[in-house]
Parts: structure tokens; sequence; C-alpha cells
DNA sequence: TGATTATGACTGACTGGTCAGTCATACTTT
DNA sequence: AAAGTATGACTGACCAGTCAGTCATAATCA
């Protein structure tokens, strides 16, 4: 049972369908964008296009304000300037909206991820670069929101964590566990039991993003500060910062 | 409308005040001796105590497990063998039942963060023991459900993720501070910039926590060896594992 | 002590408002 | 005109919170 209402599912018509079924793989076939230019893009579909991207960015907001249940598709309607049976046009009800808002989402998040680490210099400097970019792009910014959100509603969304865990999580680690191999050979890091557990490497920028949403009107955190520190601990010592 | 309700019989008169966190206070001299073999029959006041329990019990979980917006207080009344209206004697309404809940299963976190770190030893068994400790109480029970509800709930309730703040992670910080300048003195720890930061200590914990509720059904986590080699690099060890 | 009355804890049917999802109608584009 | 797209009033489920009435228990009385 997932957390929203049960729903009688009357017979229903065959219209409006498969306005976004495939939910599950696909981003979708829509919005896909202009990139596989198959047509010289009609009017049509760009405001087609145009629209699905208004829903979804409203959507981001309103779910990463009140998190899924508490959300209305009413107000989500109303922030993309579009009537609420528009979303039904391009989503079939509100958990395909969320998830695949989700997933959109994380798209960015997905290629930092698969990115090559940028080699060469030292293992520091490529974690270094990799946490200032990290700050900068996601702490700061919505895509913190998005991991939140993420944190809180994944359980009731297995799906979706399970998206995460591989789409960002397993591929972050293996890109941690190059590093760290990559340090070793170097003589930076000292300690293999650390490719046992990458998620050490970024533990602290996750609290970081959750700092960010709980505690920063309490408490501001300098986030960069901190991961600097951390650096530091992982490669040994090092001058006084 | 018509019939049903007869009897304009306006007996009512007053609620019970606040049902505030104390609700069932003295029972004077009675109850207590008054148990009677197998029948609990004992004063009204343990059996108040006994239903405010049964309810909290019963709230935590549906809130761990849903979320707050999309928990039925019917399931609770429900889990809890009450009825609904009796919900509302004990709380004045759903929110109020969820924030005395989450802080009432707060306390024994707040007493674990409270007590002086046993010193004596090395800097490093403390940290370990503390470690083990929170592996032990947190991250594998229900309280580790709990941290994960104030992540996913605290930003949409400000007054609870300020006590959180304020008693726990406050004092959380000052122990781990302690900790820290102990070590410092003691030469067991080389980075004073530490100290800035003691989110750091305990980062990969959280990690834990938030790990064990959405992927550990996708990749199991040893916490404690985690935890293990997270306080080897704190303390600079460097023998292989 | 047993009988009678007072108390207030407890109940659950009910209300009023909310909101996901539908669909007849209207509007645009081709 | 046909096909595709958008609208928003509408429906029906759903649920927090209420309150008139019940009944176990305590308090008081005979």
């Amino acid at each position: 049972m997932s957390t929203s209402r049960s729903k009688p599912k009357a017979g229903r018509t065959t219209r409006s369908a498969d306005a976004g079924t495939v939910a599950a793989t696909k981003p979708s076939k829509i919005a896909a964008s202009r990139t596989v230019a198959s047509k010289p893009l009609s009017g049509r579909a760009a405001k087609a296009a145009e629209r699905r991207a208004a829903i979804v960015a409203a959507g981001l907001d309103e779910f990463v304000a009140r998190g899924f249940a508490a959300t209305r598709l009413d107000d989500v309607a109303k922030r993309a300037g579009v009537a609420k049976g528009t979303i039904y046009l391009y989503f079939t009800d509100k958990e395909a909206l969320f998830q695949e808002l989700v997933r959109y989402a994380l798209v960015p998040l997905i290629e930092r991820m698969s990115a090559p680490p940028a080699a060469g210099g030292s293992a520091r400097a490529m974690l270094e670069g990799f946490a200032e970019g990290f700050v900068r792009d996601v702490v700061q910014t919505r895509r913190g929101d998005i991991l939140r959100l993420i944190i809180a509603e994944g359980a009731r969304f297995p799906s979706l964590s399970e998206f995460y865990y591989r789409e960002v999580v397993a591929r972050g680690m293996a890109g941690m566990r190059q590093l760290i191999e990559y340090g070793i050979a170097r003589g930076e890091i000292h300690n293999p039991a650390l490719l046992q557990f990458p998620q050490l490497l970024v533990a602290p920028a996750m609290v970081a993003v959750i700092w960010q949403g709980l505690f920063a009107r309490l408490s501001p955190l300098d986030a960069m500060a901190m991961l600097q520190v951390h650096i530091d601990l992982i490669f040994g010592e090092r001058r006084t910062a």
C-alpha cells in the first residue's frame, strides 16, 4: 500500500490512457526534447514539452516544500499555470508525477557521478574538486532539496530508493572507490580498509545537506570548511588550514 | 437531518483541560498496590498512563511507517486498541500527538548524549564505546526510525527540529568537542581543526542510519565495521586491518 | 458492608471540509 | 472539419476532529 488513497478505478474510456505509462524506465517520450530531432519540432510539440517542464518544475517546488502526501495537485497546477486536468494528460497519477519528477531531477547528479574523476593530479586535489563542486551545485541549491526529499520519502517508495541507489549511490561508490585506489597507489591514502566503505568519503557531505535543511537557521554551517577538514583527515595531517 | 440523537442532555461540560505532558499525574496513594493477580485493575491513573502509552506506541509505528501527513488517526486508534475519540482525550490534535511522541521517544537519546563520556581511558576507547552503543541502540532499533522520521519531517515542523537541535544535536556536539579536546590533550588526535566541526565525528553514524532505512535491503551495511574504519581515520591509525 | 449516586473516561457515528481523479465541453492546430 | 489538447466543475472517497450518550469506577450514603 502506498501512501496515497486507493481508488476504485472505475471503468474508464481509452482516452487518456497512456500519457506517461512508461514511468518505470524511460524518462518520457514527449519531454525528451529536441535532441532526437526526428521532427522539426512543430509548435505543438514544443508547447507540450514546455507544459510538461512547467508541471515538473512546479511539482518539484511543491513536493520539496510539503512532502508527497501533503502536496495538492491543485497547487501544482496553479503554480504551473495549468488546469489540474492537464497534469493528467502528462502523468497517470500523483505518484507517477512524483517519481518521474525526482528521477528527472536526479539526472544532473547522475551525470556528475558518472563523469570520470578528472584524473591527473593528486587524489587529494580530486577529492577537493569533488567537494567544491558538491557544495556549490548540491548543498546550496535545489539539488540538496531533492536529496532530502529522497531521504524523506525513499522508504515509502521502494522503486525510487532503488533507482536512486542504482543510479547515484552505486556510481558514486564506484567513483569513490576508484579514487581511493588511486590515492593508495600514490601513497596519499594509508588505510586500505577505506575501500570497503567509500561511504565514509561522502558522509560529511550528506550531513551537510541534512544540516542545511534542518538546522541552517539555528546554526549556519560552513559546509566547504567542514569538508576541507574532513579531507585533511582522510589524507592525514597537513599544514594548518 | 432527523432522528438518531434524541435526548438534548447537555452533559459535556469541561474536558480534560490540556492533556499536556502530564495527564496522568499523581495517583496519590491508591493504585500501585491494588494489583490483583491476573487482572491489572489498578487505579484510574494507572490505566490512563497505560492508555497514553499505548497511543504513543501505536502512533510511533504508524508515523514511522507512513509519515505525518499520510498517517490516519483511525489506524493509530485501532492499533492502540482504543476509539478515535480517546486520542483526543490525551492529545489536542494530530500534530500534538506527533510532536509529543517524537519528543518522548527522544528522551533516551537525550540521556545518552548528556551522559558524561566515561572518561579515564583513551579518547579512542571512548569513541569506540560510543560507536558501539550507537549501533546497538540506535542504528538497529526503533530509535533509528525516529531519527529518520525527524530528518524526513523536521523541515515541516520547525519547533521539532529546534527541539531536536537543542536537546540532541547541541549536546552531542558539546560531548564530541570535549572528547576531541581530550584526545588532543592526550596526543591521540592531531588535527585541532576538528574542534570546529564535531559533526565529522558522527557523520558516518548518520549515514549508517539513513542507509539502514533506504538501502539495507539492496545492500546490507556492516555499520560497526564502517564506524571502526572511521575511527581509525580519526586517530590516524594505519596498520592493515 | 451493600446500595445509591456522581464522575469522567470512553466510544463511535457524524460533520464539514479536502482532494485525487474524471469527463463533458471548449478551444487550437493541421 | 477532424484530431489533438486544455479546462475546471464535479464526484466520491477520505479523514481530522466533535459530541451526545454509555458505563465502569469512585465516592457517598444508609
